[in-house]
DNA sequence: GTTACTGCAAAGCTTTTGCATCCCT
DNA sequence: AGGGATGCAAAAGCTTTGCAGTAAC
């Protein structure tokens, strides 16, 4: 345990802005300017390997991560990309025929929409 | 519409193999060795502006197309990595409190599991 | 001639890797 | 000394962009 990865640790300590590496690299970089991207994504991938982060598929330009590794689900705001957390277990179900043949271990949905603050903009949808 | 154009075309036209930029691209470079990147990622584009296909988010390496837009969900195998389409409709809802301040529009769900040809092989879960 | 599309190459962004250095036992 | 972590820089992979040439109208 280092310094550094104290810092990205702190950082994603109950972080809920799903931060990518280069936002953890920037917050750490305030501390500690000598900060390198490889102890970024070292330490990210020792976090990915004990559990202790989720690495989330939900922006195709980035890999973001989660310190909430409890299983949930995101509302994705189409207007701005905001993401929030949603804890609702939802019970799915599929249809028998696939179930034979495919063993579900979990589920995870994403929903889309418009968020408070751009429905009160009226942002157009990119 | 152009020769590239109707190949990569043809090429997605009930594709349900989820095809990569570059999937596309050696795809039709079968039939027109010149072809190039800003061919297809400009016909991608244009085909997402128009609906024509969607963009997925369900690898974090790389981004994956579908030409089935109605609305649907994927199973995807722990193990092996495959895809696989599930057309089930889920009526999903969130909490009251949740709705009121975020106007959902739609929702997609990933199933993780192992697939048949996985779990007969015993693949060891990456 | 104008417009749109192609291919090539370069650039951009994110992520990975090699390596020398440093710190801690 | 040896193992592990760091920082730097280069490389790699995916995507975007600038530009000149070409085809269609």
């Amino acid at each position: 345990m280092t310094p550094q990865r104290m810092a990205i640790l702190q950082f994603l300590e109950g972080n809920i802005d799903h931060p990518s590496a280069e936002d953890i690299f920037n917050a750490v970089k305030k501390q500690y300017p000598m900060i390198s991207f490889a102890t970024v994504y070292n330490t990210i991938e020792k976090l990915k390997s004990i559990d202790g982060i989720l690495e989330l598929n939900i922006d195709t330009s980035r890999r973001r991560y989660d310190p909430n590794i409890k299983a949930h689900h995101h509302l994705i705001c189409n207007s701005c990309g905001k993401i929030v957390d949603i804890q609702t277990d939802f019970k799915l179900t599929i249809p028998a025929h696939i179930s034979r043949t495919f063993e579900i271990e979990g589920n995870q949905v994403e929903f889309y929409g418009t968020c408070h603050d751009c429905r009160k903009k009226k942002v157009i949808k990119r």
